[in-house]
DNA sequence: TGTATATATGAACAATTGTTCATATATTTA
DNA sequence: TAAATATATGAACAATTGTTCATATATACA
């Protein structure tokens, strides 16, 4: 059988690499929600700011989220469709293997 | 705004993570296609069987992969739905981003 | 222009990960 | 039961990753 283009197989890997933190998951779940500015993100998620830039700047750099400045502030939101979907397979999932309850993903 | 339920971040992050590897990846993709059983897959993958072994091992504790036993061979396929879409939507994600053609993620 | 606020970056370190080599276990067949 | 085949596992090592601390950059406003 044919394998996969060895170099899609990398960057995929890379790309799901990405998800593969409980800090960056929390991030993309916040954003999922609505987009949010750095500070809004270090408060609601109680993380150091310099990680929280540097956990972005992976995120943007791997096209899974995008930004725009506003004055002082810099707005973060999801790069595209493809991402929530994602995230929303995973917990799907992640709750039937688990017997969460999907509908309480939120504390 | 409510924060992601801690538990479900670090499940969704560890499940996540398995995908993020491209010899994994390459695995899943394979598996994709058909079944296979151990033998199968070092061949097709030009793998070392020992490797492969162990990335099977974590494929299968994360729920990723489901396998039977039929006789000296042990034949693997993906755990469930969730699975193929996900690598399909990730295949989608960076096929836009990178300007690959999906339908050449076979060489 | 100087100060405050918001965000980003670099270096360094501990922790985690993926592979290899050697060996163990399971199943079939002689 | 012994030998052959298929698959799994353990230990060890290099490589990668995520965080912290310190500091840099960018924007707004006095």
């Amino acid at each position: 059988m044919k394998p996969i283009n060895e170099e899609l197989a990398y960057d995929l890997g890379d790309f799901f690499k990405i998800f593969g933190d409980p800090t960056r998951i929390k991030i993309l779940y916040a954003l999922l929600q609505r987009d949010m500015c750095v500070s809004e993100l270090v408060e609601a998620l109680a993380i150091n700011q310099s990680a929280l830039s540097h956990q972005l700047r992976l995120l943007r750099q791997n096209d899974i989220v995008k930004f725009k400045r506003d004055g002082k502030t810099v707005i973060y939101s999801l790069d595209d469709e493809h991402v929530g979907i994602l995230l929303k397979n995973g917990i799907e999932h992640i709750s039937h293997k688990n017997g969460y309850d999907e509908s309480e993903a939120y504390i």
